[in-house]
DNA sequence: CGCCGCCTTGACCACCATCAAGTGGAGTGG
DNA sequence: CCACTCCACTTGATGGTGGTCAAGGCGGCG
């Protein structure tokens, strides 16, 4: 079973065998947290490098009148806080949403890889790159996309990354998550993360059965959000459930 | 004259005297850049790494259907794409909003430096961890926070910025944006952006002449916007605007 | 002088929030 | 085994924040 780190990190830079197992060696301390549980909060520093193997997780903060913001997801692969030993505390609280297994990664070694192993310094400094691209992203989708594309931009962002985990099969994947924390994702109500979903299954452009959420036609859920890839840069859209030569900048609604 | 980009780096991260002399060699390659002219845009793959020296540029994405968004400002001692030269090709433009004076600095130079110096190193790394803070907090703003509460904490963190790089005096700084790059900022239009505004001077919390904006009472704006300088990692709130003793953390409206 | 941005104002309407109530399934204890 | 609870999901009614459309004022500049 191939692991979702290494998996992420070929999909977006080049590696040998050598780094994979180098890669690989780094998780070997796994452990397992319920679902609704904290790995670090806000203005903690926290030592060990933190990363999603099974599960599903999320970066978040929460306002002082009580309402909270979802600011990422991580889902398998995902480092949760390469970076935080840079800084002097966390400006945000990571927890998980759905039960998980997560490594502990001390931070040293993650500083000697880079050290030793450009490549893989490489392959890291990408990783957070596109973490960076995904808020971006999210941020656009905030202030520009009406709930309803806003919602399908971001059933079609997760089918990529999970497929390129191997987490998506025939355009279907897990999706853990209430429509209450949709909705804490979206900066919307749970009533309207409902309606928008509904409104989604009713124009045929998802399907829903408990948790897993299929898409019959990517292109066409694509178009209708004008999702565009590029932003997660991956080396080629092609196996990432979008049907060859389709490119999707630049399209119309 | 100080260097802004040195300024800021001082805000955040111990510097000895010879790392700053080692940064501002960097800034020796100057260049004058008009308003509204991109320095990247999408898709490119840049050779240089661009600095904001004065005046101002942001990031954006524009979407299929002509919307933009913009999300995030670069002003002096800002790096525009620290990080790019790692990714295929850009995924959003950087541009120009006043008149700017921007330095070219060759990547390579950057990788050196960073090879060689590892409070520097460390430096730079601190710079694109904070933008990403800078970043959450915005999208968290979108999501939760109203327009008038959006556009205040908008104007905190600017103050909080342009103070770090000795550009802010008395509670006032320039600002040299129109209502209609502010609005696509902050995710509404410009005509919302106008009377959100109105808002704001009429309560008393600005006052604007021309392009200076002036805020007479810091912690009132604060407290109002809910604004939590921690997300910008600066070694001390005291000097940058907040009255000493005032921790907004956990403050209420 | 006249054009062109930018700011401003008014009227109207829609998207989405709020409040409230009801359904249904999963787990628990009597 | 069946109430009972709890939680997620669902639905309806109502209203407000902010979008859209349209027009007018004002200053700068060719």
């Amino acid at each position: 079973m191939a692991n979702p780190m290494v998996m992420k990190l070929r999909a977006g830079t080049k590696l040998t065998e050598a780094d994979c197992q180098q890669l690989e060696a780094l998780t070997v301390k796994r452990r397992e947290v319920p679902a609704r549980t904290d790995l670090i909060t806000e203005s903690e520093a926290p030592l060990n490098v933190h990363l999603v193997l099974e599960g599903f997780a999320c970066r978040y903060k929460t306002l002082p009148n009580g309402r909270r913001q979802i600011v990422a997801y991580l889902i398998p692969g995902d480092f949760c806080d390469l970076h935080v030993a840079v800084l002097g505390e966390m400006d945000h609280s990571i927890g998980t949403l759905a039960p998980s297994i997560v490594a502990d990664i001390p931070s040293e070694d993650i500083i000697e890889l880079t050290m030793t192993n450009p490549r893989l310094a490489r392959a890291l400094w990408w990783a957070t790159l596109v973490d960076e691209g995904i808020l971006r992203e999210w941020l656009v989708g905030m202030g520009q996309r009406p709930a309803a594309q806003r919602l399908a931009h971001l059933l079609c962002e997760l089918h990529a990354r999970f497929d390129a985990v191997g987490h998506a099969a025939d355009g279907s994947y897990h999706l853990p998550l209430t429509q209450s924390e949709l909705a804490d994702t979206l900066g919307m109500t749970t009533v309207h993360a409902n309606r928008t979903l509904q409104l989604l299954r009713r124009g045929g452009y998802i399907s829903t059965q408990g948790q897993m959420i299929s898409i019959p036609d990517f292109a066409r859920l694509s178009m209708f959000a004008s999702f565009d890839p590029n932003y997660l840069h991956y080396i080629n859209g092609e196996t990432l459930g979008l049907p060859p030569g389709i490119k999707m900048r630049g399209t119309q609604t």
